[in-house]
RNA sequence: AUAGCAGACUUAUCUUAUCGUCCCAAAUUUGUUUGGGAAGGAAAGUCCGGACACCAAAGAGUAAGUAUAGCGGAUAACAUCCGUCCAACGUAAGUUGAGGACAAGUGCAACAGAAAGAAUGUACAGUUAGGCUGUAGUGAAACCAGGUAAACUCUAUACGGUGCAAUGCCAUGUAUAUUAGAGCUUGAGAGCUACUCGCUCGAUUCUAAAGGGUAGGCAGAUAGAUUCUAAGAGUAAUUUUAGAACUAGAUAAAUGAUAAGAACCUUUUAAUAAGGAUACAGAAUUCGGCUUAUUAGUCUGCUUUUUUU
């Protein structure tokens, strides 16, 4: 497994976006949140993921880039938790819901944490099936 | 030395290692590999002025509206910049200035005063039918060419509108709003503020063709009123010539993360050790300005006061 996030593991389509905040499920570990669906997307990876920071709680360009960085970052390190189980191809989008910035190493284990949440969410549905 | 004024510039922490992102080029076994490049002085606010694109050939005139306002110059253009005169402030270096017109009209004006303009008082004097004239008194100003235009207004000059989500092409492709041709109608009306002119389209029918919306992709779109150096012109803004350089192009939006070290400041010491600070802030068609936010520092010119020669 390598450790990179291209452009083909980007959730970049509008039309995917819009359907996801429309039809998703989410799971949440504060200060992150995610929503996921179970759809076709327009790569061959098992997954297309998007992150974003709301500009009502950063008001500047910069602290969002920055905070966009760190969630990429720790997404990219930690995605083999989601690759390595699921079967079909879903699309995320990781939400930043805290006000305040905080540090890599907690943000680092809290993306673990909800990347697991996210894993045993879609083990039950299946179950249930 | 002290206090101060003006201007210019530098850094916007750096290096290495590991893991990553975007663009370009080359190679390629189409998996990738190698090499090169990757935020700012304000990228910001979107406040002015352009380039460029479309809107009717974006054409003419008038009105309205908006902006500017000593004089001269620079510029693609400007509300910017330079020079200079005047006024105010400052001991000075300098700073600031919405600095045209109140002899067209209208409005406004504290206190004082009878009255600040549809007013004519009081006292005295002159002359008298009423009345008129002069002086005194208030005030900056009392019928007059007073003041005020960051008051209306007038004068001069400039300005059509909308903005790259412009616009063009490709792909997908459903209602008939589209286009072309022909006929009918000779004109309701429409065409990016109002009116006039000019121009174009134009109700309904038939035939043929292709397609709106939908940001899905490509172009627009990164080499330009560009940057640097030298010489010349000019008080200067600026400009001419020559040489050299290529300097981000993303699009749910790249330029990052971690670790170690160096550098900066403070304290301490024989080496050193400990602690601290690291601002404002992120390109989005593009250029010239303005305004606002802000860290550390360097340099140049000048002024005042004091001391010494």
């Amino acid at each position: 497994m390598k450790y990179t996030l291209g452009k083909e593991e980007r959730l970049k389509s509008r039309k995917l976006i819009e359907k996801l905040y429309q039809e998703g499920n989410s799971v949440k570990a504060f200060p992150l949140r995610m929503i996921f669906l179970q759809t076709q997307h327009t790569s061959n990876y098992p997954a297309q993921a998007g992150v974003s920071v709301p500009k009502r709680n950063f008001k500047l360009a910069v602290d969002r880039n920055r905070i966009k960085r760190l969630l990429r970052e720790t997404y990219r390190l930690q995605k083999h938790i989601v690759y390595d189980t699921i079967d079909q191809p879903y699309i995320f989008m990781i939400s930043y819901i805290g006000k305040e910035e905080w540090k890599y190493e907690e943000l680092f284990s809290k993306m673990e944490k909800l990347l697991t949440l996210f894993v045993n969410e879609t083990k039950n549905t299946k179950d249930e099936h």
